[in-house]
RNA sequence: GCGGGUGUCGCCAAGUGGUUAAGGCCCCGGAUUGUGGUUCCGGUAUUCGUGGGUUCGAUCCCCACCACCCGCCCCA
């Protein structure tokens, strides 16, 4: 038997590798030029961290981790997590290094690995990439356009015109509160009409029953009075001054989103804004993009109280939705019968920084030449006679022309 | 974790309970021992996801497992 990539973990292949060195370089520009340093953190953590920071009631605490005891039966055996989102890490750097001595705002962007203990299908892998953000240490409506624009402009900058933001405010301790306990008291005579996992829902995170797709339970919220809790305005009024100042800058800025009020999101540690991106053309696994603010969770991991916001994009989604990047070509190829010639003059070209390659394995002229038509833009030949004759022959692989050049750092 | 579908070469695929498992692309070699992308010729699966079972005999029938896909759940 031979063995095979874990499942729901893949190889990414030279071939498939173009494309995803183009989506880093473009968060690369988009996330710099908007002045976020980048930022790794290790890939396992202890996993109370995210117990603590992810939020114990979320589907990806109680169920999705990859989760090791090491250091067996030692006095200092420990648990830790494969991480399966990034943003608990980054606060957790941020705490550790006293980030906050840097005047805020302070902004990070990451590409980085994640994991998830989840059933595999299109769009969902154990293993996957998110490529995100997070800002700590500015409250003001400006941040949450900022990180929706720096979202958005990188969507752009990967060809993604088309897809519309997804909006909502889920108000902050205080207000959240009030809708919470708001939303039970209304649901609670339907409840033994709803499904199980609604059920859970109630007593543990209420706010996500909003978007159960169950149909019993979207009935439910059908249901006059219920819709109009959920439409009424809980937010107070601080809240609500935040939400239609970010809303200002976004159309100030033609952004389009729409507002959901059923948007909730899995994550324990959203207040305030919260958003999703979509793309009809993913099948189920339709959100590229989430993301929102989460004031609470410096202080909750033990931090000094500071307001972040952040998102994170599936790097595998974007790569669904974007055209194939092709390889570039080689620069030259060397044509030749004269392999030790040939190497050093590879090793030449190469420190004035063009791509070369040659043949070391003594191929016939026409294999050479055969290769370099399919893997270069030039043949760069250099037989007996050139050698003799002290020139190189160098010939255009996609028009067939040929000419003689004698001073090599003229090509 | 639940429901459904699929599984023949790197890729796309035909195929049948019975001696050697079509074809195309890619790849390799030759025609063309210093001029490619066209053409022509030739080569590449002791094997049909894995392991059992039924059978004189199974790639094709049955069972289990595995992987992938679609949906649910959840999320990026």
């Amino acid at each position: 038997m031979t063995i095979k990539a874990q499942r729901g973990t893949k190889d990414i292949l030279p071939e498939e590798s173009t494309t995803w060195q183009w989506i880093r370089k473009q968060a690369q520009n988009v996330f710099q030029n908007a002045g976020f340093g980048e930022i790794s953190t290790p890939i396992f953590e202890a996993t109370e961290l995210f117990n603590r920071g992810v939020g114990d009631s979320t589907d990806i605490v109680n169920k999705e981790m990859y989760t090791f005891c090491v250091g067996g039966a030692d006095k200092n055996a420990s648990s830790i997590t494969l991480r399966p989102e990034n943003t608990a890490g980054v606060v957790r750097a941020y705490i550790e290094h006293n980030l906050n001595r840097i005047s805020p705002p302070q902004k990070f962007w990451y590409f980085a690995p994640m994991f998830r203990y989840e059933r595999p299908q299109a769009g969902r892998q154990r293993q996957f990439h998110q490529v995100g953000v997070e800002m700590f240490g500015a409250s003001e409506p400006a941040a949450d356009a900022e990180i929706i624009l720096s979202a958005v402009e990188l969507l752009n900058s990967l060809g993604l015109n088309n897809l519309s933001v997804e909006l909502n405010t889920l108000g902050c301790k205080n207000c959240k509160n009030d809708y919470r306990e708001a939303i039970k008291e209304v649901i609670k005579p339907y409840l033994p009409d709803m499904c199980d996992d609604c059920k859970m829902r109630f007593e543990k995170n209420p706010l996500r029953m909003l978007d159960c797709k169950n149909e019993a339970c979207q009935k439910i919220f059908e249901k006059e009075e219920v819709k109009k809790v959920i439409l009424k305005d809980y937010i107070c009024n601080d809240c609500k001054e935040h939400f239609d100042e970010l809303i200002k800058y976004l159309d100030s800025l033609n952004i389009n989103y729409k507002i959901n009020k059923m948007l909730v999101r899995g994550l324990d540690y959203y207040n305030r804004t919260v958003f999703e991106i979509k793309s009809e053309s993913l099948g189920s696994q339709s959100a590229v993009c989430g993301g929102g603010r989460y004031d609470g969770l410096v202080e909750m991991l033990g931090g000094s109280p500071t307001p972040a916001i952040g998102f994170a994009m599936g790097v595998e989604r974007l790569c669904a939705l974007i055209d194939k990047k092709e390889p570039e070509k080689l620069d030259y190829y060397i044509v030749s019968t004269n392999t030790a010639e040939a190497i050093k003059l590879a090793r030449k070209l190469r420190k004035m920084n063009k791509k070369v390659d040659y043949d070391f394995q003594g191929k016939k002229f026409s294999k050479q030449l055969e290769k370099a038509s399919k893997i270069a833009n030039f043949a760069l030949i250099l037989g007996d006679d050139e050698i003799e004759q002290k020139f190189y022959s160098v010939k255009n692989l996609s028009t067939g022309e040929q000419v003689k050049v004698s001073d090599i750092n003229k090509l």
